[in-house]
DNA sequence: CCTTTCAATGACGTATACATTAATAAATAC
DNA sequence: GTATTTATTAATGTATACGTCATTGAAAGG
């Protein structure tokens, strides 16, 4: 559930500042956008945006132009800013990019070697998603699940690609929140994932990549799947 | 040497507007930045670039903040806007992420029927390859090589992928240039680019991929070499 | 009743204004 | 001569102003 941020606002608050009204923007507006506030397909004047975060026209538009080339919006002339919603099609490009960069990072992560904090950490996210599964805590799983693929790509060590995957599964978190429920238990997912962490701490870089590509296409193909059937074509 | 152009900027101009300000400083900054007409490392005032493209602040910021989320430049309060030098180590995250995207295009143009327009574009290019090797001209040897892997990406299929390749390009344009000249004939490109084609044209996803993935890896092995011997720490 | 033209509205793109605040220089104390 | 404090400068972040132009509705014509 937690928010990503993105790297100029990593880089814009050295973490004395006050935030400036145009951080404010950008980070409300992402979460509202995310976490489907402003509904997909939805459009927003500019002022109307700016008079609810109680700020000038000024910040709202950096901040669009801002999640324009995140590509979350859409900035269309006397049209308002348009919430961009997400078709199959897009659904299966934006995955396809995140299956390959994660197995990127799953087998860079392998050919490191781990902190025994790294390690822990990983440990306590494999422990909650098993833990919400018996108790079939949906929300807390893919909270846990997040943090556990999250960590993964930090382990990666390339920092731009950690902010890539997180860009790209800000796009698609909306749709994955929308299956959760309709999904089975993720049994399944729970055993990749411990499978995909040995074979990282076993500095087997093939075997990670493969795992994660495997488990990412499945995860892909169950959100697609489950979308068609319950008969959104758009999210 | 052809400038690449945002996704939002493709969808901003419906091919009839004169563009807007915004989008003229959009691309002129980038132009600029890309080949070192703005040298990495420099900071310039948000006026002076105002005064330099003749038009207001306003329109200048909205391009900084869209750079800056392409990774180009950094905006520094009441120090400039600084064109991001790369580092060796930015290059090898760079390279990586390319790396594995454009294995991906190759994979997926690999799996598509092409048309005859397209095949007859790549064979285009890889002629004008051959021939600029014949006569060394090496600028027309990186636009064609450039043009090959463009239209491989377009290819794939997938516009997304095809943004984001672009966008990292961007990014390392410089470099590549810079070492254009240092760097001995790419006879081996060129054949690479050939088996490359091959497999793609005959279907061959796993071959095309690793054929591509190879063929970056030796690219970025080679500029990352040339940049450390001639001393360039920075470019 | 439907189509087309025209006028009015208002959202956006851009310029400008202004207060804030960081960086620089000057001045003072040591 | 060096370090610390203060004053000055000026670049930014944000608000506001305004002209342009697309969209909407009305009016006129078919």
């Amino acid at each position: 559930m937690k928010p990503s941020e993105t790297p100029q606002a990593d880089f814009a608050r050295p973490s004395g500042k006050p935030p400036s009204q145009t951080q404010r923007a950008t980070a409300a507006l992402r979460q509202m956008i995310i976490n489907n506030r402003l509904p997909a397909g939805s459009s927003h004047l500019e002022s109307e945006l700016a008079e609810m975060l109680g700020m000038s026209r000024t910040p709202i538009r950096e901040a669009a132009v801002t999640l324009e080339a995140q590509g979350l919006v859409e900035l269309r002339p006397r049209r308002g800013i348009r919430i961009l919603p997400l078709s199959a099609q897009d659904m299966k490009e934006i995955y396809q990019i995140l299956t390959e960069l994660e197995g990127l990072a799953a087998a860079q992560a392998a050919a490191r070697k781990l902190s025994s904090a790294e390690i822990r950490e990983v440990e306590k996210a494999l422990a909650d998603m098993e833990a919400a599964l018996k108790t079939d805590d949906r929300e807390s799983w893919a909270a846990a699940d997040e943090r556990f693929h999250e960590l993964l790509v930090s382990m990666s060590g390339n920092r731009r690609l950690q902010a890539l995957v997180e860009s790209y599964n800000d796009q698609v978190h909306r749709a994955r929140m929308l299956t959760l429920r309709l999904r089975p238990a993720p049994t399944k997912s729970n055993r990749d994932h411990r499978a995909l962490f040995e074979a990282i701490k076993a500095g087997d870089r093939k075997r990670a990549r493969a795992l994660h590509t495997a488990h990412r296409r499945d995860a892909m193909k169950l959100i697609i799947d489950l979308l068609q059937q319950h008969g959104f074509h758009q999210v």
